[in-house]
DNA sequence: GCGGACTGCTTACCT
DNA sequence: ACAGGTAAGCAGTCCGCG
């Protein structure tokens, strides 16, 4: 059955597709929308009469024969679809049913069915052609959204750009208004809950036992409200001077009134932002009101939606963002924040994005007096709200635009990785191409699974990236030279795809990919290789230009290329990627075997031109002080013989080298530092190493000659004393010499007895005679070398600092400096090269 | 019983 | 839950050694 919106719920109004869901009611697509005048959000079912199905490679015959009921199946088709993997229109029987809950019985008894396990809610998307993040107009007459023309960015694609996109089979009109529409001004709140509890124990909502005692708002018109419970225990405190003058504190006597009023604020907003509130605030808000409504025989209604199976939780009116899952995403952290942050708590992420972290406790949540508890939350709350508005608004903008190209809905976009993101943009494409999307399997079988290359890390699938040997030393005046994006240029400008790769053309196979025995296709363009290649050139011919330039879009030029970026950048990856539903081990294998062969020839092209290259990783290439002829000479080259753009990336004032590859420390003409691998930028460098590792970078930096390396040399030297020195005393606390290690994997899983696992024992040993949470997978678990039996203690348990074991903390800091000074030397030429030893040094 | 050479595990980084 | 390449530290093993 087809609900129909009234219309007088649809006024010829804007509307902003959210979301589509799956409608349990109807048992179709949801879909949520947000009214642009009325801001707020308006929830409707398919209008479109749109219908489940699947495709099947049986003719219509064998299908009719199976005999399903009416209920299972409702029709019968056959239709033609391009299969890309045959080169052939193929028939197809099309398998329709009344309801999506009926396509999976259907795949039961088929056998081998195609798009059968796409979400009915996201096959709507595509099919529809409704674009989740755009804006829409509702036509009564014929029951339709209409796209809306809206610019309110003043975003124009340049004629020259267009003309150079339009290549591209058409992709520019498709996605044209998913970059240049504007976000919509939407009533956004971030929320945050703080809860009774014991030491060490985090409330589960599974058993809903600790009373909320705090719940925090903060929305985007700066409105900030507390609600806090009274308790009689709890003295008021005095308000912290910086509370928020807007904070707006609200104190109930009943928590079930405190809660009933947080579920009226929550209702009132579009979007509602929480950091971990999937996994744990809503549904702990949700299972307490159950709880409280249970014991006290009264009627608590909660507008929270938990998904226990997908780990959400959602709003019918309204859509929640989690921002723990959109920060802990890796693509994410790399491409759009260039690792700003390296732990995903709120506090790390908020100090790394924001330089604002949580409030810092001297005692626990539930100790606190009524004000610090407010000021507590309400940060949190604040903080929250401004780690998805932060920059006029660049991450919500980021989200939106990346749902808009990936045809994602956007709260589904937060909560998935970036594979999912480029999977649906595929079955987009295939469906707007009319081409079947394939099953996994039918690559692996027509391509094969055996990769052309050998991988130099065992374990691995095929060869990756060239890294040069650095020339260790002191280099004045270096050039770096990088390939523009260089695996999805490759793809793009070698037409490789799943398709396309070893494809079944004899005379192809004169069109061999460089070093391995891979040819590919001279007929057709690749789908692949085609998206790809259309958002990469999107971003360089159009945005990172117009990103640049001085203007009231600057801004947002910028968000769009970032959000480009993180798929771009991603894209090659996923292809390498045995989960990836286009997984395709030859066309991974071929990009990096052609990445290879571009690196490699463009080290013997600098050397002809008589530039010496000092080093190189993948995509770079590293050259000692190069005129401006040879840099355009090489460029140009490259362009023309490989095919693929090389720019100037940047120059050093210095660049400091030791023999070792991914490791070295360069200064900037303005005095600013780089730092690349090295052991004191390690966040399992004890903290005191970290410190007085920058230090001595700092007076590196002010060196600008060869002459000034001796005076600063002295510096260090006296510097790294003082480390010993105080090292010898004791005189650095255990924090300071704590070291932090990730346990990546449960306790038990692991093979070797490593320091931190160690470590991570002793604490559950006392966490258990305590009663306290054990530790999990992910924590971060600091310890300090002691001379004990397991040689190392936990921070937490550190009692004795006359236990420190001194002789491996004075190796940690002759490892960490060495690094710095083997590469020094060799050029200052006053200590002998090779293994330089600061005992020795000093001696 | 103990140190050196070696392998493998683990983490954190680079592109 | 995107890839492979590199460095470092340490656990564990084997071997030799009157």
């Amino acid at each position: 059955m087809t609900h129909y919106p009234h219309n007088s719920l649809f006024p010829e109004t804007d509307y902003f597709v959210l979301s589509t869901v799956y409608d349990a009611e109807t048992n179709g697509a949801g879909i949520k929308l947000f009214d642009v005048e009325r801001k707020k959000v308006i929830y409707t079912t398919d209008t479109y009469g749109h219908e489940p199905y699947c495709y099947s490679y049986e003719p219509l015959e064998k299908i009719q024969a199976l005999n399903f009921p009416p209920e299972t199946v409702k029709r019968i088709e056959t239709i033609k679809k391009r299969n890309l993997l045959k080169e052939s229109e193929d028939p197809l029987t099309k398998i329709i049913t009344p309801t999506p809950s009926e396509v999976p019985k259907v795949r039961d008894i088929v056998g081998e069915t195609w798009e059968s396990r796409i979400k009915y809610h996201r096959n709507w998307i595509y099919d529809i052609q409704i674009v989740p993040g755009r804006r829409y107009w509702w036509d009564p007459d014929q029951n339709k959204f209409i796209p809306s023309q809206s610019k309110s960015h003043g975003l124009d694609i340049p004629k020259s750009v267009n003309n150079q996109l339009s290549k591209y089979s058409g992709l520019l009109e498709v996605f044209r208004d998913d970059f240049i529409q504007e976000i919509p001004d939407m009533p956004i709140v971030a929320c945050d809950i703080e809860t009774e509890s014991i030491e060490g124990q985090i409330p589960q909502a599974a058993d809903p036992k600790y009373p909320i005692i705090c719940i925090c708002f903060a929305d985007n018109q700066g409105k900030e409200i507390a609600l806090v419970l009274n308790r009689k225990e709890r003295n008021k405190g005095i308000k912290p001077i910086d509370t928020s003058p807007h904070l707006q504190v609200e104190r109930f006597d009943a928590e079930e009134d405190l809660l009933k009023r947080s579920f009226e604020i929550l209702k009132q907003y579009t979007i509602i932002t929480t950091f971990n509130g999937d996994n744990f605030d809503f549904p702990y808000l949700h299972e307490r009101a159950k709880k409280l409504a249970k014991d006290l025989k009264i009627r608590i209604y909660s507008p929270i939606k938990w998904n226990r199976r997908d780990k959400s939780c959602d709003f019918k009116f309204g859509l929640h963002l989690d921002l723990y899952r959109f920060y802990h995403n890796v693509a994410i952290r790399t491409y759009a924040f260039g690792n700003r942050y390296q732990e995903e708590t709120l506090d790390a992420i908020a100090q790394g994005i924001l330089g604002i972290g949580k409030v810092a406790l001297e005692k626990a949540i539930f100790d606190l007096s009524e004000w610090d508890l407010v000021y507590y939350c309400s940060r949190d709350a604040k903080i929250t709200l401004d780690l998805l508005l932060f920059e006029n608004k660049t991450p919500l903008n980021l989200i939106f635009i990346l749902s808009r190209i990936s045809r994602t809905p956007i709260d589904n976009l937060v909560r998935t990785s970036v594979s999912n993101w480029v999977k649906s943009l595929f079955f987009y494409e295939h469906r707007r191409r009319g081409c079947l999307i394939p099953n996994q399997e039918d690559i692996q079988i027509i391509k094969g699974t055996q990769a052309s290359s050998k991988a130099i890390i065992k374990g691995k699938k095929y060869k990756g990236a060239t890294v040069i040997d650095p020339v260790p030393g002191i280099h004045f005046n270096v050039a770096v030279l990088d390939f523009a994006s260089l695996y999805p240029s490759i793809i793009s400008t070698f037409n490789l795809s799943y398709e396309t790769l070893l494809c079944s053309h004899e005379e192809c196979q004169k069109n061999k990919v460089p070093q391995t025995g891979y040819w590919v296709c001279e007929h057709n363009r690749g789908i692949v290789a085609d998206v790809i290649g259309f958002i990469k050139d999107v971003r360089v011919q159009w945005l990172k230009p117009e990103a640049k330039k001085e203007s009231s879009q600057k801004e947002f030029y910028q968000i769009l290329e970032r959000s480009l970026k993180v798929l771009i950048n991603a894209s090659y990856g996923v292809l390498g990627s045995d989960r990836f539903q286009f997984y395709c081990l030859p066309v991974a294998d071929a990009t990096t075997a052609y990445g290879r062969d571009a690196i490699e020839k463009a080290i013997q092209k600098s050397q002809a031109l008589d530039i010496s290259v000092l080093y190189g990783d993948t995509d770079s290439l590293f050259l000692h002080n190069p005129t401006k002829e040879q840099i355009n000479e090489i460029i140009k080259w490259s362009k023309e013989e490989l095919g693929v753009g090389l720019e100037m990336e940047k120059i050093y004032r210095y660049l400091v080298f030791s023999e070792r590859k991914k490791n070295y420390f360069g200064v900037y003409p303005d005095s600013s530092v780089e730092v690349k691998g090295l052991m004191g930028k390690k966040r399992n460098t004890p903290s005191f190493l970290q410190k007085g590792f920058r230090e001595v970078l700092a007076i590196l930096a002010q060196v600008t000659t060869k002459e000034e390396f001796d005076e600063a040399k002295k510096q260090v030297i006296n510097l790294i004393r003082g480390i010993y020195q105080k090292l010898e005393k004791k005189q650095y606390s255990a924090a300071e010499l704590a070291i932090t290690t990730q346990l990546t994997q449960p306790l038990h899983r692991y093979k070797v007895q490593a320091q931190h696992v160690k470590a991570a024992n002793q604490l559950n040993e006392y966490y258990k005679k305590k009663n306290i949470d054990l530790v999990k997978a992910g924590q971060l678990i600091r310890f300090i070398k002691t001379r004990t039996t397991d040689r190392v203690t936990p921070l937490l348990l550190m009692t004795d600092i006359s236990k420190v074991d001194v002789k491996a903390y004075k190796s940690m800091i002759d490892s960490t400096f060495d690094q710095l000074f083997g590469a020094l030397d060799i050029e200052v030429e006053e200590i002998a090269t090779g293994q330089v030893n600061l005992m020795e040094f000093f001696s």
